[in-house]
Formats: C-alpha cells, structure tokens, sequence
DNA sequence: TCGTGTGAATGACTTCACAGCC
DNA sequence: GGCTGTGAAGTCATTCACACGA
C-alpha cells in the first residue's frame, strides 16, 4: 500500500522534467526522455510511472498535461498546506527563502524562533514570533507541517513544543533523531548522512 | 563492493549513538540498544555492523571505542577533507557554520560568490572570493569537494568552474540535475525530494 | 522501428532460524 | 537469558523478455 519508497523518490524528479519539456512546447514525453535525462533506464522510469497509474501509447508516449497532473496529484503538490518553522538561523532563513516550495504545495506561514533578540524580525514578510506564540500561530495559519531548523540541542523541544500545538507532520532538519508518537509523520533531512555517503564514494574511487 | 547505500546511510546514525553512548560512560554497546534508539531491528543493526568487519562479543555486545573507531575508518571521518563552497547565500552561511561536518572529516576551507558585493565579507573566519579566483583558492586550500549552494539557475556555471579548476567531488544543494564527467564523484541533496516524501506519507495517513 | 504493458526473472536488501558463547 | 555469527529464506525493487500498437 502506497507507494515504494525509491519510486517515490525520483517522481519529483520526473515532474521537473516534465515541466521543462512543457516549457520548451513539447506535447508528449518517453521514458526513453526521461530516463536520458537522469542517466536512469527508461524501464525503471516506465515501472515507476506505472504507479500513478498514467497510461501511455506506443510511439508517443506519455501527455505531458496528463503526466504533469498524474505527478501533482500523486505528490500532493495542489493541495497547498501550510507550515511553521521553528529556528529562523541561517537554514531556517535559506528555507523561507527557497522558491521552489510553493510549487510543492508548501508555504511557510509561520516563524518561531527562542531568541528574544530575532523576535519581531520579518523575513520574506512573516515576523517571528516567540515559542510562547506557538498555538496562536497554528490557529492563524492553520499550519499542519513543524519544519525544525534549530539546533541540535533544542530540536527535542521545538518538536514537543509543535506537537503540542497538533502539528502533523514533521519536517526535521536537526542532526538528531525525535521521539515523538507514531501518529506523527516524520521526515529527517540529515546533513552528516548524505557527507558520509560522499566521503565513501570518494574513498572507495581513490582506492 | 563497496558498502550497499541503504547501510551506508544508516552508519552514520549508528555513530552518532556511540558517541553518545561513550559520553555516558558506557564501554560496550549492543546492536539492541542502537537498534531500540533507532527504532530499526537488531539484526539490520548487525548485518550493518558486520560491514565494516567489526567482531562482537556475545552477551557483552561491541566495544564502544572499536565501534567508533572502525566506523570513523569506513566513513573516512578521520582524514580530513577540504571544500569550497560556492554561492554564500543563507544556506551556504548555515553550512559554513554547521558545527557537525568537522566531525565528519570536512572542513569547508574557502568561500566562492559571484556577487561583488559579497566578495570580501568574512564568514566564520573565511573571506569571501570572486569565481576569478577559484584556482588560486583550490591551490591554497587544496580542496578536493566543492560545495554547490548556488541558486539552480547558476549551479551548471558553478559545477564547470569547480571540476575546472580540480575538484574531485561536487555536494549539490541546488534542486537541478547536473552534467558532469563520470570520473566525479556527486551527491546530490534536493529538499524538494525530501518534502514530497513527507507530502505523500500525510495523503496516505489522511486517507 | 520505437515505445508501451505485462508477467517473469534476476538481484539487492532485509528478516528469519539456528548454533555458539558468556 | 541475552547477544553475536552464519547461512538460508523471504521480501522488495530492478531488470529482462515478449507481445502489441502507432
């Protein structure tokens, strides 16, 4: 049930191409396209589309209107929800920033940070807002998603703390792991993993 | 050859919980305990370990500086690596002052920003310097990773200049695909990726 | 001929089952 | 009893092989 993880994973990646070739007025894309593109085999792209339940034809292969609405609803991109960020450093402030997540059917709505000093700052139009000022935030942002952009030592807390607040998801950009219930959605972005995975891949081309 | 990903990335979270554990005083550790502190299974936790050619022993578990240190050797967190970042917007500031990555055997040793009004700007120590002078900076700091925290549309520009001018290994934080020989080594960290996976997860608990 | 769809085969990773040790 | 080590079994993902359609 749902979708394979690894699947899952190069969709979006997919959907950025499809709306490339859309841009430059194609109408139809192959896997044979696609796969190029991402030095993959058009099998697997064919496998993995084949789980939005996207039908081609021979010859031509996918709509790209179609392939493009099949991924947005596959990925919940058009159903725009809301988030609060809790940590505006330097990462929480790159987050705010980043223009691609609208696309993704995120905004961030809301800023949290501890520091006395950060509070009443506006960043991207939104003004930070204290930890106290958390359920207030959520009642007036409606937000579902917590983004954690604190450090590690507080990651615990901000978590709790958005918890707390009925968050149901959280997306978590601290190096460590939360104990939060299992009725909470987590996604770990972890910095020091994807280094050790270069370290290795460097270590083993030296050797 | 070569440790399959899924282990490699879970490697680094056993490292962190040995740390952990030798800063609380313990001497051994057992693949349960990680396994519990992960919520994994102890066995995966084993067949992990057993990768990097770790022996245990019964009852007792492993021995917690031998686990560090045969992990700090499969990882290569011990032989220190140097990189230059390129694009010092808030998510370059964040990585140059990311505390963990030293840990990792990465020290980001020069700062690269096409933006004149950057150049010159100190940041955690390091001054800001122009694409002109990236040979120089790479001869200087002789670094082998380049650190790409550019916005998508100049990372390509950003990637020719870095493996010009030497690079080994490119880290892209920009959310595009990049071309580049195969002789180098790339990873690639795509938040949007990340957010679609949280995306689809809270459509499948909602449903 | 090129590209899709399907089901089977291969391969990779995870899990199980059992033996041995402290 | 708790924990490791090993090889076998099972599961999941990827790849192959073939049939069909434009």
């Amino acid at each position: 049930m749902g979708i394979p993880e690894p699947t899952l994973r190069r969709l979006p990646l997919y959907y950025r191409i499809a709306l490339e070739e859309k841009e430059s007025g194609e109408e139809n894309i192959s896997c044979t396209v696609i796969a190029n593109k991402l030095e993959l085999i058009p099998i697997l792209v064919r496998k993995d589309l084949q789980q939005t339940g996207i039908i081609g034809r021979p010859k031509t292969g996918y709509i790209l209107d179609e392939l493009i609405q099949v991924l947005e609803k596959t990925l919940d991109y058009k159903n725009n929800k809301k988030a609060i960020l809790v940590g505006v450093g330097n990462l929480g402030k790159a987050l705010t920033n980043y223009p691609g997540f609208k696309q993704c059917g995120l905004s961030i709505a809301g800023l949290i940070d501890s520091d006395e000093k950060k509070v009443g700052d506006v960043i991207n139009g939104l003004t930070i807002c204290t930890p106290a000022d958390i359920k207030k935030e959520m009642r007036r942002t409606r937000a579902r998603i917590g983004i954690i952009t604190t450090p590690a030592s507080s990651a615990q807390d901000a978590a709790d703390m958005l918890v707390g607040a009925g968050v149901e998801a959280i997306w978590n950009f601290a190096p460590i792991r939360l104990s939060l219930p299992d009725t909470i959605v987590i996604e770990n972005v972890n910095f020091s993993v994807s280094l050790s995975v270069l370290n290795s891949r460097l270590l083993l081309k030296v050797k």
